[in-house]
DNA sequence: ATTCGTTGTTCAAACGTTTGAACAAAAGGC
DNA sequence: GCCTTTTGTTCAAACGTTTGAACAACGAAT
């Protein structure tokens, strides 16, 4: 036993003399362990990795030594030789709007728990901005890469470039069929039907939509759906009604301006986004027009404003962390199994209609 | 010139074989422009780097061989080498608060410039996140960490962790004067006596205030500074005036409620969060109490919503995207030169008093 | 006693860059 | 023409891991 003694004694010096050295500047390192306990790197490397070949002392031996020196693994270190780097990128229009922020938060929290750590990157709406995020995404050699399109992008070669490289590209929200890829939304078509129908069941007869622009898939997809829930009512779809927009706030003022212009009114607003219901909500108001007595009014998205606000907008809510989760887990299929490419996984779900009193006509 | 155009042959041989076995699978590495023109890896990462010892003619021939063989640069591997990651960690609360994701949105755009790339990471204003946060920003070898404190937060250790590392830290927002590191922020105690000057020339003289958790710096500020404020003008304190909150929606709806129960109404309340404010105009309102008319209403930090709103809520702007600019301006000043660690720098930005209708009570 | 399978570890190469030092060749100074 | 500088490039090591293969030691099975 005086042997097993010494021999901790000896440990402990060496110890210490590391502990000295590591105190001065460096940061531990897996040969710094090695050096402690007289074994090799690569066994410390398969200890902490809990490897079946190495026995339980050396694996207490190391953990206890890695304890003392804190040692902290080298990610990029690990990163570059195993070649996964465990880092997720993703791309956003905005993060502050509530949907994208809820949506990011969920993958996020889902990803963590996998041991993935999430770069967050926005476009700001912007096709170039987009570009230049994916660019640097993928030069930081991240594991695969979430996103959702700005409004301006209509070319997608740089998601051929993610494809070609053989990593995961999961979209949500804003996507493309042309991309081919996994992709989690709502369903876009089927919400305007929803929309069209409680604004029908309200007694309303001219129903204008201000809509999102028909380039991009979903608000085409809107576009669509409304269209063909007016004539499933049989209501005739006057052009006039129909108006494409950025959806910002001011935006919404001004096409709800241009239809307070129309000889005749509408009697129901529908605005593919929240901040554009808003300012038509502004305008009619400003000008006299009883909501929603008058004008019913539905926005899109369930920003928190729209609850907070008098008379509250009626609204779809998207299930945010729902469709966050669905598309971390849907990265963590890709990324299980590489070559399980044979077929895309399109997860459409539906969304919900949040009455509220700024499209109660009826009681 | 026959030498030329058969070097100029043979080269272009080279390249289309190795654009072949790169079209097969594997990336680019600078080991294969290396291969294609017959010069070194270290003569290629030079060229690329725009060293003055290669010459012109090399550095040309490398960049156009490194477009047509679509060569990216292995980050994580320049990373390792270099000590550099060019990744800056983000700690923030919770990104779907507007003040948070503006600043954020600055601080990306701020660092995008200067070749970094920012991981946001949240606490959910929990510590126990902030810590894991933490942990895995330091493994991923982030350059430097920005940070502010989720309110849970009293313990600063792993703030001390960072230090240790060398890397640089910035707090923003929530700080401590206990960490010891560059700040930026508004002037908080600055900030109430504006609020409290307003209200006062508005002709209030009971001023309620719901205040955030007074073990957070900046809430104790706004609370000293209120407090002062009120000394000032002579105005006695009244302790059932003065309620800490955890500023929420719900919780401002409590403590208003719990105001309304005291045997004087208060003819003012500063709340020190938009939604603890608008939590408070519900209660009002729902109880025939008339704002700003019986009693006028304040909030803090200037969420979206605040103005959109009726009636709009005067609230404290905390230019969100300068504070996001300077934090960055910051990092960058201390990640230039690591060892100039002399004087800490705080920067304290006054804050803007926004009135609006919710505190108008004169003309 | 020989072979075989296990168990625990070491060896050495690899991941893709960067970088100080060394070196050769060309240019410049006398 | 000789020595010195400058210019352009190569050499080799390093960054901190991971990983397949090799190896030694040992007990078990034949």
């Amino acid at each position: 036993m005086l042997k097993k003694q010494l021999e901790y004694l000896h440990l402990h010096k060496r110890l210490n003399k590391y502990s000295n050295i590591l105190m001065m500047q460096k940061k531990t390192t897996i040969k710094d362990i090695a050096n402690v306990l007289k074994i090799t790197p690569s066994a410390v490397s398969r200890a902490l990795h809990n490897h079946p070949r190495i026995s339980d002392k050396t694996k207490k031996a190391v953990k206890k030594v890695a304890l003392e020196l804190n040692y902290q693994p080298n990610q990029l270190a690990s990163a570059l030789r195993s070649g996964r780097s465990n880092l997720v990128g993703i791309v956003v229009p905005r993060t502050n709007s509530y949907f994208f922020s809820s949506v990011v938060e969920s993958i996020e929290e889902e990803l963590n728990k996998e041991g993935y750590n999430v770069i967050i990157t926005q476009s700001n709406e912007s096709y170039d901005k987009e570009c230049r995020n994916i660019e640097a995404l993928l030069q930081t050699q991240v594991d695969g890469i979430i996103a959702s399109l700005a409004n301006e992008t209509i070319i997608f070669d740089h998601y051929e470039r993610i494809k070609e490289k053989g990593i995961p590209l999961i979209l949500y929200d804003r996507g493309e069929n042309d991309i081919g890829v996994d992709y989690i939304g709502i369903d876009d078509y089927q919400s305007s039907h929803i929309v069209v129908d409680h604004l029908v069941a309200q007694g309303c007869k001219r129903i204008a939509h201000i809509a999102g622009y028909s380039h991009t898939r979903i608000y085409k997809n809107r576009i669509r759906g409304y269209i063909d829930a007016l004539l499933k009512h049989n209501i005739p779809i006057v052009d006039s009604l129909l108006l494409e927009s950025n959806l910002t706030l001011k935006d919404g003022r001004a096409k709800t301006k241009q239809l307070l212009e129309l000889p005749k009114l509408p009697d129901a607003i529908y605005a593919s986004g929240d901040y554009a219901a808003l300012g038509a909500l502004q305008v009619l108001q400003e000008n006299g027009i009883r909501v929603p007595q008058d004008v019913a009014l539905v926005g899109f998205s369930d920003e928190p404003f729209t609850s907070l606000i008098s008379p509250a907008i009626s609204t779809v809510y998207q299930h945010n962390n729902k469709i966050g989760k669905l598309v971390a887990q849907q990265f963590l299929l890709r990324i299980k199994d590489k070559n399980w490419k044979p077929k895309l996984n399109k997860i459409i779900l539906d969304a919900e209609l949040i009455v509220r009193e700024s499209s109660k006509k009826k009681k």
